[in-house]
Order: C-alpha cells, then structure tokens, then sequence
RNA sequence: GGAGAGGUGGCCGAGUGGUUUAAGGCGCUCGCCUGGAACGCGAGUUGGGUUCACGCCCUCGCAGGUUCGAAUCCUGUCCUCUCCGCCA
C-alpha cells in the first residue's frame, strides 16, 4: 500500500497520480477518517497515562495498607472511556486499512502516461523469423501432429484450460524449466527456490492479490488456503515481518512454480490450445533491493528475462506500460512479448515490475541501513519466463517444411536432441 | 486424527496480578585500559503510533475477556516440539 504519511503531505500529487492510474478512490474521505483516528488516539493515550499513574499510586497505597476506594473508583470510569474510545478507533482504524489496501500503487514519474494498452510504448524489438516458402502449422496442428500435447483428454481430467503435456512435449516442457532456472541461478546469480504452491491469505495481501483480486485466484476454502498464481506471491513472503541487513542487499530469487489462475472475466479471450490457460508453469525472478537501487535493478531484471528468449533465438519486444495499463501494484512495469508466427500476434510472456515499497509496506519487509535506522525496501519480479506462449513461439518459429522442429542449441542438452520429428 | 509440552527483545533465559519502567547472560556497537590485542571496566542495543518538539502511548505468537491494574488469570486461534496412529 501506500504511505499514510505521504498522503497527509502530498496530497494533492497522490490524487493526481492516482488519476493517472484510473483509480477513483476517495483520498478526501480516507484523509477525514485519518484525522478522526488519531484524534481518537491521542485522547486515549492520555487517559492510559493517566491511568498509569494513578495505577502505580494505587499499588503503593495498597503496599502501605491504606484505602484507595477513591482512586479505584476513578480509574473503574477512566477505563470505561478508553474502552469506548478504542472501539470507536479499532472500527475507524480498519476502514483506513481497508481503503488503503483497495487503493493502486502510484506510477513512476518515467511511466508513460496513457489509458490503455495503445498508449504503451516500444522500448525495444528483437529478433528476425526465418523466411519461409511453405505454409507454417500454429502449435495446435503441431503439438497434434507430433504428438506433444492433448488438450481433448485434459479437458476430461479437469476441464478446459488446463495442460496436458504428453511424451516429448512433457519432456520439452520439463528442458524449457530447467534450462530457465539454470540460467538464472548459474550466469545471472539468482538464488534457486522452490516454494510452496498453496499459500494463507497473509501472502496474497503482501504482493497486492488480496483483498482485491480475489475472483482471480482458486481458493481451498476448508483450510482457508490460496492456489498461487505466480512464484511471486511465496518468494515476496518469504522475507515477510523481516528486517534484512543492507549490507545482503540486493536479494535475488528465482522460482519455478506452477502457476493457477481463475481467469474470470477473460473467457473467449485468446483460449485457443496454450494461449490462455488455468494452470501453468512459469520461472519467476523476485528481487528485494534499496529504494535508490530499485530502477537500475529493473532494467537488469528485464535483461535476465529477455535473455531467455534471446538465447532461444524467438523474435520478441519490450513494451513500456502507460499509467493506465499498469497493475495494481506496480510502479513502473515492462511486459516482453514474443512473436507467434502462426497466430501473427505478439504474446505476453513476462512483466518486470518495480514495486517500489508497495509490496514491502502492506508485507512489513524492511532492511536496515548502515547508520542504523530502518525503512522499507523495495520489491521487483518479473516472469522468466511463463512456458505456454513460449512453447507456442518456440514450436512455431522453429518448425521445417517437413513439420520437424529443431531444438534450439542451448535447450539442446536438456532435451536430449536437436530435434522434434 | 489422538495425547502432551511450549511460544518472552538479535539469541539464550528468569518472571504465577501492582517499584517489571521485562532480571540475568550471550552477541553486537561505542568509550576507557594497551605499543597493539585479549581480559577487565563503563555506556548503549525490539519494533511501532502520535507530536514541530519535549514527551506520552502501545508492543511478551495473534484476537477477545476478567480486573482499578495482565507477560502473569480465563476463552478462542495460529505456530513449534515430543509420543501414538495414518501415509508418499
């Protein structure tokens, strides 16, 4: 969430940049409430101390076997009052809260301003296809063909939009895993984790899932328990109610972890075969650095998650999201996006995110600086990268006349071949 | 799932209703001592709210309750450990 604090002081600029963002919450409500709270709070606080003192008078007269009926009787009213006043400041208290965790992230003053995903811009372009004199096959026709995947027998496991991998293609699906992760863990010096894939609803809150979003994620109601969409949400809190030291500065995680998602709302929407799925697989990058750090490390972040795709030789490109497209959280977001021949559309495989110390607020992660005194950090993830729309670029770009598909060189080692045919 | 034990500061650990304003120790930081160090001596060392500030208040897993007053008593809840059962 966002400071409290900076929305005393800067009022008027959080309402703009809130405006820029297409959010329409009240911060004139939000700020009376503020300012009822802590006048609430400071007339308590009196009372305790009046009570403090009178207490520890009470406790020598006692000690002294002398009568303190007076004294009891006044402190009987007093605790009455600060009784009633707490439970007029705890009902406020959680209506600031819940205003403060519904309200977005302010974007970045580099994010583009913009309302929609037309006004995001082209940081970068990458790649060339090979030209091709023959007719080329989308995943669907390829997976059928070669056998990789089954979508009919998935929908009689568990319905439509979930995976199932079959002979090569599980083991493609597996090689694409592990060759991410070893990227990043090996040439990038990201630390290897392997979360939990069920969460308490603690977690969600942290990265901005909850309470807002969620519709969006499955929940496991007799334990009160969260289905991840994204190694995000564990890896965040692992460092939850933490104070690290700024000398361990930054700390960079990446992730495998399956990724569920309810997808309410998109039916219809790209759900052709991997376009759009309820359960996927995805390597995640999560990094926890300082506030003056925190932009210079979402370029490298980016640079990690385009590497994948880079070194796959797939045709992909940078966007620049605009305030209006930006989620929730962020502060400033790049979504890299890779080229489907077959479907001649971009798809999204990544989004780096700055969180700046939205995450780290509404998580308490704090790190302390060298002279001493706290503050929070700031928090960065992006997908590197989601399998699906990988594997649809990857099978498509790579595909012969003969509708073999060669193994790019590096995946090699992982998959055992150089080819699929 | 059943039975039991327990959650106190960075760590260990005392504390069963009122000078606990959380003892004592370890660790860490600073100072003295020293040629330099160790030892020793002294000081500091949870996090948060509010205030221009001094200060005041909260914080003993979490949430309620009893009481003039709760780390301490009661209820619920979460977590950890031990034993039993089940199990990849």
């Amino acid at each position: 969430m966002i400071s409290i604090e900076e929305i005393r002081k800067n009022t008027s600029l959080v309402k703009k940049k809130l405006a820029k963002k297409g959010d329409k919450s009240s911060i004139d409500n939000l700020l009376e409430l503020d300012k009822e709270y802590r006048s609430l709070i400071t007339n308590a606080n009196e009372l305790r101390s009046e009570r403090n003192i009178v207490s520890k008078k009470i406790a020598s007269l006692k000690k002294d076997r002398l009568s303190a009926k007076t004294e009891i009787n006044q402190m009987k009213e007093v605790g009455e009052s600060i009784s009633n006043i707490e439970k007029e400041s705890n009902k406020i208290k959680k209506l600031i809260d819940t205003i403060l965790l519904n309200i977005p992230n302010l974007p970045h003053d580099s994010t583009p301003n913009g309302i929609g995903s037309k006004d995001n811009k082209l940081v970068r372009e990458f790649g060339k296809l090979k030209k091709t004199d023959y007719k080329i096959k989308n995943h669907i026709e390829l997976g059928r063909d070669l056998n990789l995947f089954d979508f009919d027998r998935a929908a009689k496991i568990s319905g439509s939009g979930f995976p199932l991998y079959t002979n090569r293609g599980a083991k493609l699906e597996r090689a694409l895993i592990n060759y991410m992760l070893d990227l990043h863990s090996l040439e990038f010096g990201y630390v290897e984790i392997f979360p939990p894939f069920l969460v308490n609803s603690k977690s969600p809150k942290t990265t901005g899932n909850l309470p807002k979003f969620s519709e969006d994620m499955y929940q496991i109601e007799n334990d009160n328990l969260w289905l991840i969409p994204t190694a995000e949400v564990p890896i965040t809190n692992i460092h939850k109610d933490e104070i690290i030291s700024e000398k361990n500065l930054p700390i960079k995680y990446v992730s495998y972890s399956a990724c569920f998602r309810r997808e309410a709302g998109s039916h219809g929407k790209d759900t052709r075969g991997f376009l759009r799925l309820h359960q996927f697989n995805k390597v995640e990058l999560v990094k926890f650095v300082k506030p003056e750090k925190s932009y210079e490390e979402l370029e490298a972040l980016t640079i990690n998650a385009e590497a994948v795709l880079k070194s796959l030789g797939l045709k992909y490109r940078v966007i620049e999201l605009c305030t209006g497209d930006l989620s929730f959280s962020a502060a400033k977001c790049y979504d890299i996006e890779v080229w489907s021949p077959a479907e001649e559309k971009w798809l999204e495989v990544s989004s780096c995110s700055n969180f700046e110390s939205f995450q780290a607020r509404r998580g308490n992660i704090k790190y302390r600086k060298n002279d001493g005194k706290t503050d929070f950090l700031h928090t960065l993830n992006g997908s590197g990268v989601a399998t699906p729309r990988l594997l649809v670029a990857l099978l498509e770009s790579h595909q012969n006349k003969n509708g073999s598909i060669n193994i790019p060189e590096p995946l090699q080692p992982y998959f055992g071949s150089n080819i699929i045919d």
